[in-house]
DNA sequence: CAGTTGATTAACCAAACGGTTAAACCATAC
DNA sequence: GTATGGTTTAACCGTTTGGTTAATCAACTG
């Protein structure tokens, strides 16, 4: 059942996520959505029980993709710096599309930390992170880079990555970029971001 | 009127705070802020007449707290490197405190981003900005820095000591630490955060 | 064409919400 | 003691909210 179709529930899921992931659950109204749909409130339930019910769903999807980003190249071969600059460039690729996401994700998890706990199990987290930190602490025995605690690395890495994207406004009120100024931004940190990190990670 | 007296427009205010940073506006109750200050409902609109009016005094209040420790240093005299491990230290130390106070403010933000285009007007950001860069720009003319862009790297500034708050819940599932655990990561930080970003500059 | 079944709607419901009102409370001043 | 004026409360109000119901619609099926 991909989201392509035009079905009435594939309309429905496209009108939660944008509400939902624009509004937050809270702020969400179950009739903004059936707008959104250009359908009747009724057929909401209808199709998904609860407000609960399908914004589960479409966080799920949500928090899903976005892990998925970070698996794809941290769960690759190729060295550090390889994979710093691959995802790196990945992640603010694929947030670009959708820039909100992020603030969403981290908004919904405070409120219930459970739904991360749960997700990050499934997916065998701490398993990719032991094995990224065996790859730092490697490189760094052979001289590749300095040594570096790898939980404050890996927190770097997401940090420079996700970070901008979740202060937009504010750091364009700093900067005083508008649209296009801002998405240039974006665009070069694709580079320099990678940059910074390759160079803090110098012997 | 300091929220250390103990009348009661003081302890409807710390309530509201509690619940309003808590819950967010969306999900905040004036019930709830009532039941945490140990009053009547109708008193929250005796003292404060809406909850827009309230919530607005202490997004003001939460937001300016927040912005002065970057003012606090980067408007200070000294070298980048003297900046960026005052900042570092300052920051995190004050997040430490409230570390659910970003995810408030970005989160509040990003649903009314005019919220914080007029306070950083009123509090000249963009003059803090320019003299940022300038100094950025001086001290690598100088040799002292590696040529940077101001703009990514005030980015980073911001990104490494404010983001481990926002997503804390995630990080600690990736790397499997408990609350005592992460307090450490975040003890560590103040200094390899700093370090980091020196590193990261050299030329 | 009558009957069945899933999709869709208008109308409705109870609970929760932000906000109001009128009365009670309580310290102080006369 | 009682009049005064700010403080606090119980009860109430209109609206919004997530959710339900019963009826209608549309497409097959025999």
């Amino acid at each position: 059942m991909p989201d392509t179709a035009d079905t009435t529930e594939a309309r429905i899921r496209q009108a939660a996520q944008r509400v939902f992931v624009r509004d937050g659950f809270d702020g969400a109204r179950m009739q903004d959505i059936a707008d959104e749909a250009g359908i009747n409130k009724a057929l909401l339930h209808y199709y998904f029980r609860s407000k609960d019910k399908l914004f589960a769903l479409i966080f799920e999807e949500k928090m899903g993709q976005f892990l998925d980003s970070i698996w794809t190249v941290l769960g690759s071969d190729g060295s550090l710096h390889d994979k710093i600059r691959r995802m790196v460039e990945l992640d603010i690729t694929q947030l670009s599309q959708e820039p909100v996401i992020p603030l969403f994700i981290f908004h919904e998890i405070s409120q219930n930390p459970e739904l991360v706990r749960q997700k990050l199990r499934d997916k065998n987290a701490d398993g990719l992170f032991a094995a990224f930190a065996r790859q730092v602490d490697d490189e760094a025995r052979r001289g590749l880079i300095r040594p570096v605690d790898p939980q404050q690395l890996f927190a770097n890495l997401l940090s420079l990555t996700v970070f901008p994207f979740v202060a937009k406004p504010m750091l364009q009120g700093f900067m005083t970029l508008n649209e296009p100024a801002f998405a240039q931004f974006i665009e070069d940190r694709k580079q320099q971001a990678a940059d910074f990190l390759i160079h803090a990670l110098r012997p």
